[in-house]
DNA sequence: AGACGGGGGATTGTCGACATTATTAGCGAT
DNA sequence: ATCGCTAATAATGTCGACAATCCCCCGTCT
């Protein structure tokens, strides 16, 4: 039984939990440079947890491949490049490809509501100019579709590729035209789940990501320096 | 640097990751039953090692999928449904589908002469009657093909699927008829991986995975008895 | 001056102890 | 006898400390 609340406000609602969260979001959100130090002590104060609640945070990390852990040598942000990234979003429309299919077979009326929702609001910002609006949305469809799928081994996979390639996304939808023919391929996908047609889902978002890859491609390509170092 | 102790057996050579290895060695063999409860304290002693070490194994191996964690609760030995063994399944060939076509694209003379070596193995224990030779065989040829990919990020990810849906194969060579069936498959999809035919072996492996998921659902229609409760 | 080797600082690996929480057993009341 | 409540037990969550290890700087020797 809980004795009188001690001075702390919250001390254990899984704080390990939440310590992984942070940490995951801080390195998602790029306030961590990879190939960073990743030093327990710090994090630890930075935080306010114990060295053994990061510690599991950054086996989760590691397992996850967000971050990389040598043995007596701490962890730090791993690093993917760009190779790795073309790799991940191969693998990543492996499995969408899959999950549409699926999607496109047990797609209920609530579902399919809930995605031409979304869609309507990606064709209102997009028609409105607002170019980043809409790529904010994007990754919200394609959860919905993962949702649809009703496929937890699948969507935890994805998800996890989806984290670890997130730097790159915000330069696909620099190149012209590119945002007009995404949500013409999103369209396309969303006509075959209403359609309950497995195999033209598949083809769509097939399509889509292929021109996503494409499109990643171009992006490498042209980014303005190569990986630029500075020194520990 | 005075190097006079050599003669230690283990000294600690990475004991975390050893604890890990055999822990999920232990599960994947079955000396851990479904749904038994992991005690940290208990493994610690049978493993000889610090409650830490178990206890970031645990974590590895839940993020991993071989074990749940529920707050406060603690760690169990996941229980993989028939169901999600075929959602598993599913995953599984969607990346190996990709594995298959990339290793098609890349692969060497080196790679290819190992894949012969053990087709030419795999025929020989068949037409010796060794079927469950036969079946050990079978993950050994995956592999190969895996490492011929040269995709870290897929073949991590297949490794682990497969390490869930482990304990589900052997069932699967008991169909009269499979194994031999299962070799032409195999063949198939080397020849296509020798004529560097991409588009080739995606169809073969395809076709070869839908015949063992659909095994699979021959095979859990098939098993003698519902899964047999021992109490604690 | 350059290479080799030792030492100091920093960081991780490992452990046991303490606090917190879930579970179970026991007891009494209705 | 069953239900509800309380107390004991067992297991997890969390923490700081100690030891082992690595890295880098610096002094010394050739």
């Amino acid at each position: 039984m809980a004795r009188s609340e001690l001075r702390r406000p919250a001390p254990a609602p899984e704080l390990g939990l939440d310590v992984y969260r942070r940490l995951r979001e801080g390195i998602i959100a790029g306030r961590f440079q990879p190939n960073e130090r990743l030093v327990e002590a710090n994090l630890s104060r930075m935080l306010g947890a114990g060295r053994t609640a990061v510690r599991a945070a950054l086996v989760r990390l590691d397992q996850e491949g967000l971050v990389t852990r040598e043995h007596n040598r701490g962890a730090r942000v791993r690093l993917v490049s760009d190779q790795e990234a073309l790799q991940i979003e191969e693998v990543r429309a492996a499995l969408e490809r899959l999950l549409a299919r699926q999607a496109a077979a047990k797609a209920t009326a609530s579902d399919i509501r809930e995605l031409r929702h979304v869609l309507v609001d990606m064709r209102k910002r997009l028609s409105s100019g607002d170019a980043i609006g809409y790529s904010e949305l994007n990754p919200k469809f394609h959860q919905l579709i993962w949702a649809t799928a009703r496929n937890p081994t699948a969507g935890r996979l994805v998800g996890t590729l989806k984290s670890q390639s997130l730097r790159f996304q915000y330069q696909t939808m620099l190149r012209p035209g590119r945002p007009q023919r995404s949500l013409r391929e999103h369209e396309l996908i969303f006509s075959a789940i209403v359609a309950h047609d497995p195999e033209a889902a598949d083809a769509a978002m097939r399509d889509h990501l292929e021109e996503v890859i494409e499109t990643l491609r171009w992006a490498i390509g042209h980014k303005s320096r190569p990986p630029q170092w500075l020194p520990d």
